[in-house]
DNA sequence: CTAAAGCTTGACGCTGCGTCAAGGTCAAGT
DNA sequence: ACTTGACCTTGACGCAGCGTCAAGCTTTAG
């Protein structure tokens, strides 16, 4: 009839602490309180206790368990709302893991077959002469001298960088994915970001014309099959200045 | 050469409060402080800001990522380590999507099927010379008065609770599950739980003999071919009484 | 009568920032 | 010179759901 806190925590499983947590938030109040502040609950409380603890184990949030009780919201109306969510997180791990496992596949292999001339292609070597005609002459030697002053591991981690990058590159241009959609424009912001990163290029002069170097550099992947070769043929070096272009005009 | 905070912040495509954060935890820290107080971030910043929230985007942790850019664990294994988090995280999501939906199916069709007898098995009409005879003779009146006495929600409330405990223990017996297992003694709490829920048990009382009551009642549902109908037959009702009485000796 | 349980309220901690709040700083326009 | 307005700063609360001390009162068993 009279149950104390701690009776009914290890009845149900749960602890006092949570039971006093309910109590704060009006989920489940104690049918009295002594004079000497004691929590006691009844059998209503405990029959209300194991709906709460059912519908918590099936993962609703204290809220909607809170609409349910009230009889604000269906049961079943909750619990198809509810599995929708856990669909929608479900899909989403999903989608994660696909990204990681590609990120670690691209990682051991793509590492040596790709990451060597996808960077050598931008900055060093094998293109010094047209680093140093379109961006002045000491354009090759700043970008040079820092890339032969990194560490070996952190060359490797802009490699890595670089190769997702590349890789979600092909993967937007061989799909239906839209120049100006946001999805596109988001690889624009990144690909951006990323030649912001390296020295020499004039993102963070004081009076860098970044936005023409950006659409320079887009019609320079169409026009030299080496860098177009980078990203999936004619096709995919077309889209890849389109979408530059596109996110260059509007948001540089 | 020298960005300030909302420079990076759109460059990357975050906030200029997420790169505060980073800062605060020393994930990201400025390379210059200027005496007016403001950040400033180099390339070197970028390009680690670019690891960030590049191993971010694969929903590393912080921490996680701060290892990785200390050197203390590879990109490689960190990833390795969060596919098995994100595995297990949407695995559990699955179980949790099918035990909602098994509730939700209980509950729409369950409700009429397997309620009422089960609900009424226990503590009113058809049985009632059992009850007066086993638990006093007021006992059925006071089971039957609050029965009656219950909303019509309340009431499919409780057969809705009723009834995921009844089909958790079908599925348990119906396994390898032992009897003095984890799993199975938790669900002996909820039944328990559940009948110290119930007006007119000896749970709440204060000298009431909860042990005794639960052990002569899991002896009942052998030898009462009604209630060993409810949990799946004579095996089904046997391992239901096993664990009870073992809970019983063990935790009341 | 004391020690051991059991109870109370109060408050920090965790994840990763979003979101005010209150107030300096700086470049541009009047 | 003065006012905007844009950008910057350091706090500090909020979120979900309790776990986990901390300090102190109450009841019970020995």
């Amino acid at each position: 009839m009279d149950l104390s806190i701690q009776q009914v925590a290890s009845l149900t499983g749960t602890t006092s602490r949570t039971l006093r947590h309910y109590g704060d938030i009006g989920l489940l109040v104690p049918s009295r309180i002594a004079s000497n502040g004691y929590r006691h609950y009844d059998q209503a409380s405990l029959v209300r206790l194991q709906r709460i603890l059912l519908l918590r184990e099936l993962g609703l949030g204290l809220p909607a368990i809170a609409a349910v009780l009230k009889h604000e919201t269906s049961p079943t109306e909750a619990l198809a709302a509810h599995v929708l969510w856990l669909r929608a997180e479900q899909q989403r791990l999903g989608r994660l893991i696909e990204s990681v496992e590609k990120t670690i596949a691209a990682q051991e292999k793509g590492e040596e077959i790709m990451a060597e001339n996808m960077f050598d292609g931008f900055d060093h070597t094998q293109y010094k002469d047209e680093v140093e005609q379109r961006w002045g002459k000491d354009a090759y030697a700043r970008g040079d001298t820092w890339w032969r002053g990194m560490l070996p591991l952190e060359k490797q981690e802009l490699k890595e960088l670089v190769a997702a990058l590349n890789s979600d590159w092909i993967a937007a241009s061989t799909s239906t994915v839209a120049p100006d959609s946001t999805q596109a424009q988001e690889l624009a912001q990144r690909h951006v970001a990323w030649l912001a990163s390296v020295p020499g290029t004039p993102a963070s002069k004081p009076g860098g014309d970044m936005k023409g170097y950006v659409l320079g550099l887009a019609q320079m992947y169409v026009s030299d099959e080496r860098f177009a070769a980078n990203y999936g043929g004619l096709a995919g070096a077309t889209f890849v200045r389109d979408v530059l272009t596109t996110y260059a005009e509007r948001d540089l």
